[in-house]
Parts: C-alpha cells; structure tokens; sequence
DNA sequence: ATTCTGACGTGGG
DNA sequence: CCCCACGCCAGAA
C-alpha cells in the first residue's frame, strides 16, 4: 500500500505517530519511509504539516537534537515553547537529553 | 528539460 | 564536539 503514497503522505503518517514528549530526526523518518538519503525532502513536506495541528511537526528535529526548523512556525519560539510544553527541555534551540527523549519511528504498519 | 533550493546526514580534518 | 565539503532527492521557477 504505502509503495503507491506520495512522499508527503509518508511523511505526515509516521510523523503523526510521534507520541506526546518524544521527538525524532528528519533522517530517522526519512528511513521509515524508505526515502533514506532524503531527509532534507522530510523537513520539506513537514514545513507543509507545521500548520497541521494533528501532526506534530514540532517534534521532529535534526540528528543534533537542534530546532532547526522553529523559524518555520508562526511564533518565533512557538517550537520550543510547544516542545517545553510536552516536557521536553530545550536550550538555546537545543533539545537537552535528546537521546532519552529520541524515538524511533516504525514504518507505516 | 534545466537549474536552484532546502526543517539533513555523513565523512574527513 | 565543531567546521567544511559533498551527496541526496523531490519540488518550484
């Protein structure tokens, strides 16, 4: 089935599965979805799901735990304070013990 | 079709 | 860890 989805729809379907107070990289889902190098494609269909309040795109960071993505959202920190607000600490655009917070996404099951 | 860009990742120093 | 350069690939102009 997903073989058919377009790259977009893999994206929002394994980025709305990112649980409450957990975050992830671009290039983890990019692997999820079979897209593997193209995580830089990934951050690009989220930018389309950041104003999707069903997707938490402002869970998912790049594989340096920073908020590379926050100017993308409305507010100028509304990344980090939605981030902080799931119990997530961040600082200075940097998700502290991200690997304690880090999940793995699964493949569209 | 061609060119450029981009919320990235990896490798080498 | 940081910095630099290259690769990767889908979408937009």
């Amino acid at each position: 089935m997903a073989v058919n989805e377009n790259f977009f729809q893999k994206v929002y379907a394994v980025a709305r599965r990112i649980p409450y107070g957990r975050v992830t990289s671009y290039g983890a889902i990019a692997k999820a979805i079979g897209a593997g190098k193209s995580a830089r494609m990934v951050g690009y269909a989220l930018n389309g799901a950041s104003q999707m309040p069903e997707i938490p795109a402002h869970r998912v960071v790049n594989r340096k735990g920073v908020l590379t993505g926050k100017h993308h959202f409305q507010g100028t920190d509304l990344m980090q304070q939605l981030l902080e607000n799931e119990g997530i600490v961040v600082k200075n655009n940097q998700v502290q013990d991200f690997e304690k917070v880090f999940w793995e996404p699964e493949a569209t099951n």
